[in-house]
DNA sequence: CAGGTGGTTCGACTAGAATCGAACCATGAG
DNA sequence: CTCATGGTTCGATTCTAGTCGAACCACCTG
């Protein structure tokens, strides 16, 4: 009868309010223990227990033991990858009662994908980067260009160091609210470190959005623009804050 | 509590046997009636039409009425896209008990993916084309190059009626078999309609399978490479390397 | 050591969903 | 018109899965 893997069980997993409040929180790419996973989802520690069991036994989450706490986190990209996805369909399947709260343009705006920067600026940044040759789509997959080595150099990241790594150097990642293409991979997350490193931009206390300052937008588009900006100095961006 | 859109309907939708079920019957890219569907399904009618009920209101498949019988289809590309994202995961998440079943390596090796090529050959072909600049990754998304434009009309397929048409001409698909892209689209979708028939492939009955003849696939293959196909010029061809 | 907090296990309760039998409504064939 | 067939609606049944109360274990702190 069935053919190809079992889409039921990892879809029912998704399909239960508390566990996809879960995953959720944990697509803001951060460990949380087994509490607050309790609290964000409203349920008792008891059942949070329960869902979390179902979900590693799954391999969605992973854990790690600190002492006395658990820190629960995505098993990988792929997972956060799959949850765009649904998110992208459910915006339209959601049809009539869309309630856009007074959240959801600051999350269409900037919003942290895993690890990563998503939403209108996520995909703009990435798109702008195919255009100036900073990245390059190529059969095999994205590559980072010769100039786009260097442009990350000044931009104070070590590509080097992250190429090293055994996690994927750099992919397209798609964005549920723009239908369009965002950075991921090692990269994206280094980007969005370096982002907040320089003060930027900074993450909502206890949720996806992440709030660019007016300066840290200007500066980052200055960074990008290829002749108005021979790149700034890292050094010389820091400095503003 | 709950940002961005609701996941949980879809998912909780998708996460039930006969729909899923359902679901992978329609990925075939057929328009199956209830009692067909049922009938895969395992369960009577009443429960189908319970389940596709369900299915109609949240827009993941749509009917078409033609005199007695109701024909039922998925959506769009985009379900078809989410349910191969799922079972690329799937098959990660099922991790022990993977009964490979007899019909599943003819399932890797090719396949239908809601109405073009998947599976391996899906994923080599549209490699090649890449290769071979028959087909270009641009920025804004896939292209068709003018010379691919020869390959396929020579072929005997007029992409200039295709382009017309409302629906996305050529894009990329996630394969869940190879974790690679394959071509979807009206291409894709004209591709492996002209294959059929050619008689290079035939699809099995009651299943994704798709068959191609030794012949064939050699056919195929050769009309691909460069050498023997004039469309495509050599230096063209090495100008990725 | 004792006390407090983070997490899990067990058992029982409950709500919701899937299922089917049976009756019902349409459409097409003869 | 009558009969057969494709589909839907309604009601009743069954069962699974989420939930919590309570007890329990593990670890850290004082």
């Amino acid at each position: 009868m069935s053919e190809g893997p079992n889409i039921v069980r990892v879809a029912a997993l998704i399909g239960d309010n508390a566990r996809a409040e879960v995953l959720s929180a944990l697509m803001s790419g951060r460990a949380l223990t087994a509490t607050e996973l309790a609290d964000t989802a409203g349920v008792t520690k008891q059942t949070i227990s329960f869902h979390l069991g179902k979900l590693l036994d799954a391999g969605l989450i992973t854990v790690e033991q600190q002492g006395r706490h658990r820190y629960f986190r995505l098993a990988g990209p792929d997972i956060a990858n799959l949850l765009e996805t649904l998110m992208g369909l459910a915006v339209h399947s959601e049809g009539s009662r869309l309630f856009t709260g007074p959240r959801d343009p600051a999350l269409r705006k900037a919003r942290i994908c895993y690890d990563h920067l998503a939403g209108e600026l996520g995909v703009s940044v990435y798109e702008h980067m195919l255009r100036t040759n900073i990245l390059h789509q190529h059969p095999g997959g994205l590559q980072l260009t010769e100039q786009g080595r260097v442009w990350f150099n000044q931009f104070g990241i070590d590509t080097d160091a992250l190429a090293s790594s055994k996690r994927s150097f750099c992919r397209e990642c798609l964005d549920w609210s723009e239908r369009r293409h965002h950075l991921a991979g090692a990269l994206g997350s280094a980007l969005l470190t370096r982002i907040q490193e320089l003060g930027w931009a900074k993450r909502e206390k206890n949720s996806r959005v992440i709030v660019f300052s007016a300066q840290g937008e200007k500066l980052l588009w200055a960074m990008l623009e290829p002749q108005s900006a021979p790149p700034v100095s890292a050094q010389q961006a820091a400095v503003i804050f």
